[in-house]
DNA sequence: ATAAAGTCCGAACGAACGTTCGGTAACTAG
DNA sequence: CTAGTTACCGAACGTTCGTTCGGACTTTAT
């Protein structure tokens, strides 16, 4: 929930965005990661979050969010050079604050499962302090078009990828018999449709449900890899 | 005053909505469950789903949809009297489907893990065939706001407490401890979430996607219920 | 102090939106 | 045939949309 740092390049189109850097040469002291604009563009940001999520991305205006922010419609272009970009930001920031904690944790274990688990929890306790991101990130899921677009597409295969290899990695050493693909999907299905059932007067907290999805998963995929032989029953064809 | 409106009734406000029956008293020929209102109606649909899968609701517009359906804007407010009654109207007609569909098939079993993979399978197969109306079922689950959003939400609770109870048969029967709320919103969140990456060309189909899914979520739930401890047991492989 | 840069706004732009209205053909009943 | 209903359309309504423009106040740099 803090302020990104102010590295917004698109990567791609190199034209026309109104894009501050925060150290940029000039002061003596070497970084000063959180200037005037970036605070600013991080509470717009949230507020944005929460506007999309409620009313969709489409759904929301402009002057939604302007009022949200409590800032005039104009004023808002300060920041950003259009709707799409501010869904942009946050979903890049969304998907890379993810990715960099899930990395950061997974280092703090070797074993298949428990890593896997360890995946699930970092999922969970984020999808849950950050609700109305996550909810931007999978509902919004395909509505950037072109380089924006695929640029979070990128990131979020990553994402699929660094799960993908935990899951491997667990058949592997446990000599399973698995489809990665079709396990490692069900799994995001799980996690990701948290956000759809979710009430927090009700329902467990991040760290009781990983455990709960972790059995449900891991019992599912170890249980059925050892019997299982892929070709099974004939079936129809 | 005007007409529309046929099997796809509005139980809800009993006003403002132009209504028109299908057969209504003169017909002799023995059953027009089709009059060419209904047909047309139908194709109408068909096409909305498309469109509001494609662009989302708020994203689509009504001139998006004349263009799809090949009539002018105004005509097709002949078949229905706004966009939203639209949306309401496909998400009945999908739910209903499915639920049928599901109620029939389950008659054929009284074992209870049959009867979750079956459930399990109907699901996937209209899924896999409906892919547009059920992407707008759960992508625009929250649009629908007062007397039609509340109709809907509670045929999908029916959804749900048919799932519910068939989880709950087969933990008493085996004599099982889990809880049922966790395992069905997890197995809700597998089968949902496929239309977010289901690729015909590259995955399996309804039966083998069931088989899968269902030796996944059975073996979690029966591996984990069995013994209410932690993962893992100790045991040699 | 003066200049430059950064921050923000009121007002307006043209385009697109959902919906309505008056009318016209086509079909059906008697 | 005529009368009436059904099916459909062109054109427009009023509103809201994302975005822009010129200017003004505030902060920073010299």
């Amino acid at each position: 929930m803090r302020a990104p740092q102010s590295q917004f390049e698109s990567t791609s189109q190199a034209a026309a965005l109104p894009v501050r850097r925060s150290g940029n040469g000039r002061k003596a002291s070497a970084d000063s990661p959180d200037t005037r604009f970036d605070r600013q563009l991080a509470k717009v940001l949230q507020h944005a979050a929460r506007i999309f999520c409620d009313k969709g991305f489409e759904g929301a205006s402009m002057r939604d969010l302007s009022r949200a922010a409590g800032m005039s419609l104009a004023g808002l272009y300060h920041y950003f050079s259009s709707k799409e970009e501010l869904l942009y930001l946050i979903q890049k920031h969304t998907f890379e604050t993810i990715i960099a904690s899930a990395r950061t944790r997974l280092e703090k274990s070797a074993d298949p499962e428990e890593r896997i688990r360890i995946f699930i929890e970092n999922h969970l306790e984020y999808s849950l302090a950050n609700k109305e991101a996550m909810k931007v990130l999978t509902h919004e899921d395909d509505t950037l078009k072109n380089d924006q677009g695929a640029e979070v597409r990128a990131i979020k295969r990553d994402y699929y990828r660094i799960c993908l290899d935990l899951l491997e990695d667990l058949r592997k050493v446990k000599g399973l018999q698995f489809s990665s693909r079709l396990a490692v999907l069900s799994l995001f299905g799980m996690i990701n449709w948290i956000y759809t059932w979710h009430n927090p007067r009700v329902d467990p907290d991040a760290a009781e449900l990983a455990r709960g999805m972790g059995d449900l998963f891991l019992g599912g995929v170890v249980s059925n890899g050892k019997t299982k032989r892929k070709t099974s029953a004939p079936g129809p064809k």
